[in-house]
RNA sequence: GGCCCCGUGGCGGAACUGGUAGACGCACGCGACUUAAAAUCGCGAGCCUUCGGGCGUGCGGGUUCGAGUCCCGCCGGGGCCA
């Protein structure tokens, strides 16, 4: 049985009998393709700047996180990036294709406590190795506008746009609920905290007020969701996801009077047409209100407690218990005299959600009802469900929540949902108990994390004057980079000097913000910053105005929600402080599948890496070392706890970039998964191993460069040569539509046409001439080393990469005949092939002459014949 | 639970607005070359067949001359929100 290379690291079998059987040059794959990639840096083919004249466009990947190698999902996101942009640019556009480096972060924290390397020189250490992987992919960037969030010559504009957001109001300060973990001395983001532990220390998560900077992302809610329309050159299902994200909702506050207090509860419901059945009023166990009442009530205090150990996602809200505490409060229904309803204190309540308050319905809410019934609640139905009948209507164990008409509910019986609702909210208004609102789920976007390796956030701290901004003349802010990490807790916090400044307002002693902004800060303007990557503003106006917005941003689903919602807030927030022009920072959106592998067991249950198995003989597969038994799991995503990665590097060392490039188009399109086969980049390397030698080493003497086309061709020439414009045609759509794994099927169907012309008829040597041309040019953006070396052995100078996209003669690309299905009763019975554009009545006739047809038909006339020119024919008999 | 997406050969996937289902590739089989193998090249292939044809795009129904494609209802997988 064959087998490729079973190590990625190893070179492929292929390759061996490749170099031992060739007799003449050899396709080298190291050499040539290191050498085209310093032919394009020494040329400056990819560097470019704002030309007035020329269309623009502009390609952006998400930029990685420097983590010191790259991974196939990375080799996968430049590559269609790379196709795309090196398209757009032999198109004719003026093409901005830039790179650069997430590069503050977690991990480089991680590794300075438990490897003792500053985070500094980590960082840059893992942008150079990963910056040479890179540039071994030949990708079309122009290097010359690499940033990295970490250097000050970057954050320090952020630290400026923070105080100019400062100034719009579009940023403050204020105490919020924060997951703390207890022994690391820190905030965790809610996806940091696995069951309740800190996902690093294990520690029990605590929930701990704290004063945090906020971006007032709120602010611009409705915008970010009616905009949403307009990306019209998103997904659908981002578009979706942001959608439910910002989550409007209409509702209405309803203040219910706290009983034998002149205060009232105000709550937020989206379903005032249910009041009626109110049978309980909840808040949040950070309510005001729950801590006045945990006053002195220590099993309160205690219930309150537990409650802040526990979650804040609103998944784990969700499916966690629903509790509650009884206080000894009641409040009175706004429109039932003489009926009061008990006040808890409920787990299920966010805070940070409307009022922070509810009343609850257990007929018509299902969290309301499982409350009810374990608190021995009543359950009031004044929905009644289409046809059913309201004297035997009642609510079990699943609340009703469907379309019906109000009813036990005095002025509103007999309303449908809606109207209950604005009837609801007339009378709230009228008697002062209420209105309707709107509330959005999006709340505003905390950026303080108590990190080091982060931008800092340029205010000081002074008792006497509160918090103040940092003078501009004085950014940046920098780092400093005499830190220790042998304690837990943010490094700055205890840094013995770097903290301690005068205030610049009274000149007394301060104290800096030690806090750093979240990382999703730098990441949210880096596509504004590569437009003008080198200058001294964050960019400039006229670069923004030309470059932005992105016309076509390519990354992961994983961040189809929060990067791409902070983006587009910061950018209108950069908007609105005169930074720029635009509001919508990505016009065209890509978000790619994942790259999966089969996974493996070995018999001790441990997981194995694709490199420590081998498939042998009768598909048997066993371990490399020791030929034990192995189970093949399903294919799933590649990831390290699984061991079923492959390393790009590994790959790009055996079989080239170009290789990998084309396996990485060939197989699914961009949004879908990827399943990665070691037989998949056996194809690829044998295509390519095949154009190399169809164009190297064919026998037939091809006409030089630019010969005319002769007068006359051969059917088969005719024929091919009509192909090579169809192709043209098909792969310029294919890649418009980033249907690249369509674009590669055409280029191989062309391919596999030129190599059955023997190039002995009339013409043909110019068609084959033609044809590999052709196909080496519209392979340029999916694998650019060996379309530049083929283009040389075709014997041109220029620069591939220099070289416009061919051009199609669309009459070319239209056949003179076409052929005809001939149905009979739908069901295929014969094919005829006539002129283009044939009328009805020839194609009938046609039609009805032809053999099979007559059989089928057995001398029968048929009832009715359906035609259509250039495409069926079908006879009903 | 609600909303959205997806179900096509042994496998990944093609099929633009309804019009010859299965392009292209992987795996497979046969043949050529070879002492032999690998590589390479050529050929074959949805399934069944009495070689006329029959059946086929998750299942059931519908619209239509015609449905992978449109509509309704199920089943299965995935995603987002609860």
């Amino acid at each position: 049985m064959t087998r490729r290379a079973d190590r990625p690291g190893q070179v492929p079998k292929t390759l061996f009998a490749f170099r031992k059987t060739d007799r003449m040059a050899r396709y080298n794959v190291k050499e040539t393709e290191s050498r085209w990639q310093r032919r394009w840096a020494e040329t400056g083919a990819f560097e470019v700047e704002v030309d007035p004249a020329k269309p623009k466009y502009y390609v952006l990947e998400m930029f990685p996180y420097p983590s010191g190698r790259i991974h196939m999902g990375h080799v996968r996101n430049y590559t269609l990036g790379d196709v795309v942009a090196r398209y757009k640019k032999a198109r004719g556009f003026n093409v901005l294709h830039p790179m650069g480096w997430d590069a503050f972060g977690l991990p480089a924290e991680n590794a300075a406590i438990e490897r003792g390397v500053h985070p500094h020189g980590w960082t840059h250490e893992n942008i150079d190795a990963m910056k040479e992987q890179l540039k071994g992919m030949g990708l079309s960037y122009d290097w010359r506008r690499e940033i990295a969030t970490c250097d000050p010559s970057y954050y320090r504009h952020e630290q400026k746009m923070f105080l100019d957001f400062l100034k719009a109001g579009l940023a403050y300060r204020k105490e919020s609920w924060v997951n703390w973990d207890p022994e690391e001395n820190t905030v965790l983001a809610n996806e940091q905290v696995i069951d309740g532990r800190g996902w690093r220390s294990g520690a029990l998560v605590e929930k701990r007020k704290l004063s945090q900077w906020f971006l007032r992302i709120t602010h611009y809610a409705p915008d970010l969701l009616e905009a949403l329309n307009g990306l019209d050159r998103w997904p659908e299902k981002v578009r979706l996801m942001q959608h439910n994200w910002i989550g409007r909702s209409e509702g209405a506050r309803v203040r219910f009077e706290i009983v034998g207090r002149g205060d009232s509860l105000e709550v937020f419901t989206t379903r005032p047409d249910t009041l009626f059945g109110a049978s309980f009023a909840a808040v949040s166990p950070n309510h005001p209100l729950a801590a006045e009442m945990a006053d002195g009530d220590p099993e309160l205090t205690a219930f309150i407690a537990e409650c802040n150990r526990s979650s804040t996602s609103e998944a784990d809200i969700e499916t966690a218990e629903k509790r509650g505490y009884r206080t000894r409060l009641e409040v009175a229904h706004p429109f039932r005299p003489g009926v009061t309803m008990p006040v808890y204190v409920a787990n299920f309540v966010l805070m940070e959600y409307g009022t922070g308050a509810i009343f609850g319905c257990p007929a018509h809410d299902q969290r309301d009802l499982d409350f009810a019934r374990k608190y021995d609640l009543p359950v009031i139905p004044v929905v009644l469900p289409p046809k059913a009948d309201p004297a035997s209507f009642e609510v079990g164990s699943e609340a009703y929540v469907g379309p019906g008409t109000i009813y036990h509910s005095d002025f509103l019986d007999g309303l449908e949902i809606e109207a209950a609702k604005s009837a609801v909210a007339e009378r709230l208004v009228a008697v002062d108990r209420g209105e309707r609102t709107t509330t959005w789920r999006l709340r505003d976007w905390g950026v303080s994390r108590q990190r080091y390796w982060g931008c800092p956030i340029p205010i000081i701290h002074c008792d006497a004057c509160g918090p103040q901004p940092v003078p501009e003349d004085q950014l940046p802010v920098n780092l400093p980079k005499d830190v220790d990490f042998d304690a837990p807790g943010n490094p700055l916090d205890r840094h013995p000097t770097w903290k301690h400044v005068d205030c610049p307002k009274c000149s007394g002693s301060a104290r800096r913000e030690t806090d750093t902004f979240d990382t999703f800060f730098e990441s949210s303007w880096y596509f504004a910053r590569f437009t003008d990557a080198q200058g001294p503003t964050a960019f400039g106006r006229r670069e923004a105005d030309y470059w932005l917005p992105v016309d076509q941003y390519i990354g992961g689903v994983e961040h189809a929600v929060l990067h791409l919602l902070y983006s587009r807030f910061y950018t209108r927030a950069l908007r609105d402080c005169g930074y720029l022009g635009i509001a919508e920072p990505f016009a065209g959106l890509i978000t790619q599948g994942m790259v999966c592998h089969e996974t493996y067991k070995g018999p001790d249950g441990k997981w194995l890496y694709p490199s420590e198995v081998s498939k042998g003989e009768g598909g048997v597969t066993v371990t490399v070392d020791g030929g034990a038994p192995v189970t093949v799991g399903r294919v799933e995503k590649m990831s390290k706890s699984k061991r079923n990665t492959v390393d790009p590097a590994n790959i790009i060392d055996a079989y080239g970039a170009d290789t990998a490039r084309l396996f990485m188009l060939s197989d699914s399109p961009p949004e879908r998964d990827l399943e990665w086969t070691e037989a998949g980049v056996d194809g690829a390397w044998r295509y390519l191993n095949r154009l190399w030698r169809a164009v190297t080493e064919s026998e037939i003497a091809l006409p030089p460069a630019g010969t005319p086309k002769p007068e006359t061709l051969s059917p088969a020439a005719e024929q091919t040569w009509r192909s090579c414009h169809k192709t043209i045609l098909g792969v310029s759509d294919a890649i418009e539509r980033f249907r690249f794994n369509t674009a590669v099927a055409q280029i191989r169907e062309l391919t596999n046409l030129l190599h059955n012309l023997d190039g002995r008829g009339a013409g043909e040597p110019w068609v084959l001439r033609f044809g590999w041309e052709t196909a080496v040019r519209l392979l340029a953006p999916m694998m650019p080393h060996i379309a530049e070396e083929l283009w040389v052995q075709l014997g041109h100078t220029s620069l591939l990469t220099a070289t416009p996209w061919p051009e199609a003669d669309r009459t070319l690309a239209e056949d003179e005949t076409v052929t005809i299905a001939v149905q009979i009763n739908g069901k295929l019975r014969a094919t005829i092939e006539v002129q283009k554009d044939t009328d009805k009545d020839a194609l009938i006739a046609e039609a009805l002459g032809h053999p099979n047809v007559q059989r089928q038909l057995e001398g029968k006339t048929p009832r009715k014949v359906i035609a259509v020119p250039n495409k069926i024919v079908n006879l009903v008999a």
